[in-house]
DNA sequence: TATGAATGAGAGTTCATTCAT
DNA sequence: AATGAATGAACTCTCATTCAT
């Protein structure tokens, strides 16, 4: 693309950074719909929601959810707080699982911090996770699956 | 400080980062070495190892953390690999501590990745750590021992 | 010109610096051909060579030769040692020709210092010559031709 | 020398400037006076005019012709005139000696054009004289004599 | 008088944005 | 809509100069 070229389509680089956060967002959420309408278990949905959190982050053409991420600072405030009310229903999602786990003794947390912590795991991904070589996005599902799961959801 | 101060002190902008991520690596690293003085059974050494982690992060004066988990790509080659390989030394620790748990059956993990996964929850709490309201670090860490823990280690 | 436009055109101050200088050298080298084929006597091609000199120095549009005489030094290493080739090019015509006027005697002197001699007399008229009053081309051109041959040319 | 101390001793770094090229202009001057007091043909004079101004700008210690020969621009007006000043005098001695020479034959030239081109060649030696390899400043002076006179002055 | 940290004006450079085409 | 030269604000850095010690 060339230098002005963005500017057709977008009023300013915030602008486009904001659609993409959002397009972003939005399809991780449509994604997520997906995997919650199949009803099952908590430990089988949390081990869902766990690998497709993974493939929104790592999949080759995630590029946008370093911007989620990591540029959320960049938008003004408007924009963060539309962004961050999107995280805030993907999220919502996980608060319930996570709570009932905890009420069957299936994780042993603090639900409001155990979140934190997870997504932390995750977040945390894409600043050491290298497709070419090492784990697979199973093998990470797994080590987080067993990590903080106390009696497996397999 | 005024513009032309800062190269009073720092041949750039790119050493004075260095300087300053240098500098932080080198004094969690002399913390670790205190807290690994302390001969403990590896479940309580962890909850120290996430205790100390969490002070280097979160601390007030601590700006300088925000730099070594993001800023590390802004050196040139030489100075990140010296970095890292403080970096290298600071994971050690954990890493054969971890490994003990995992034998004992206190954690349940592949220890490369949970190592991974374990800093994900930590370093993440940058994003959203505020020590005004919320969470204590004590309480953060008896979260983060509870959740990874699987027979606890008080 | 305003502050940043110029680094639409140059990747750097240095760049400009260099193009500017190799365009001086290509042209100065390009007008030298140009006289060099009217095959002439020696006392008469050294007298176009100087004539010619003088215009490349003095004329209203050489800025960049003094650039080429005066800020060699700034260039790096690569870009200093490619405009030294073309002046080495430039130099070349001048050492044949004093080498045909010493051999018949028009010209007193061993040809190497004579050459760093009589560049120094053209070029440091780019420090006092004043187009506007005093001497014309035609002038400094006999002057320097006179100074130096003993069987006059003409 | 420490950043600040010079300003203990110079008021400002054009003063040092001013001063340094003041006291070369000066020494330059008593050594060619001296030089004048001993009573010689012409053409012996200018020989000796030319070694000394080959060794007032490229001994060892000559730093300060640089500056006179290249950094004048950078003294104000009123500092400018007084070196310009001292410059005329130094080539007013210079100018009697080229028109006896030119009156006598022993050189072609009409006296200030010469005057000039004969600096040139002198004071463009300190842009290729190395001392560590290549002619004496006997063999300069030699050289700038014969490619000058036409009868020779020894 | 000497020191060197601090200053601030100015140079060099980047980059988001504008605009004529 | 697309282009890319031009803009100018902001940033990095330099350097002559000042000043407290």
């Amino acid at each position: 693309m060339h230098s002005g070229s963005l500017f057709c389509h977008f009023k300013s680089k915030e602008t486009l950074l904001y659609e993409v956060m959002l397009e972003g967002m939005r399809s991780a959420l449509a994604r997520q719909t997906i995997v919650l309408r199949g009803k099952h278990d908590a430990g089988t949905t949390l081990r869902q929601l766990i690998r497709l959190h993974f493939e929104v982050l790592l999949e080759s053409s995630s590029d946008f959810m370093w911007a989620v991420l990591y540029e959320l600072r960049a938008l003004n405030t408007r924009q963060r707080r539309l962004i961050e009310e999107l995280q805030g229903n993907y999220e919502a999602a996980w608060t319930s699982v996570l709570h009932e786990l905890a009420s069957t003794g299936c994780m042993r947390a603090e639900v409001p911090l155990a979140r934190h912590l997870i997504f932390g795991s995750l977040n945390w991904s894409v600043q050491w996770f290298d497709a070419k070589n090492g784990a697979s996005l199973d093998d990470l599902t797994d080590a987080m699956v067993t990590l903080v799961m106390h009696n497996t959801s397999r």
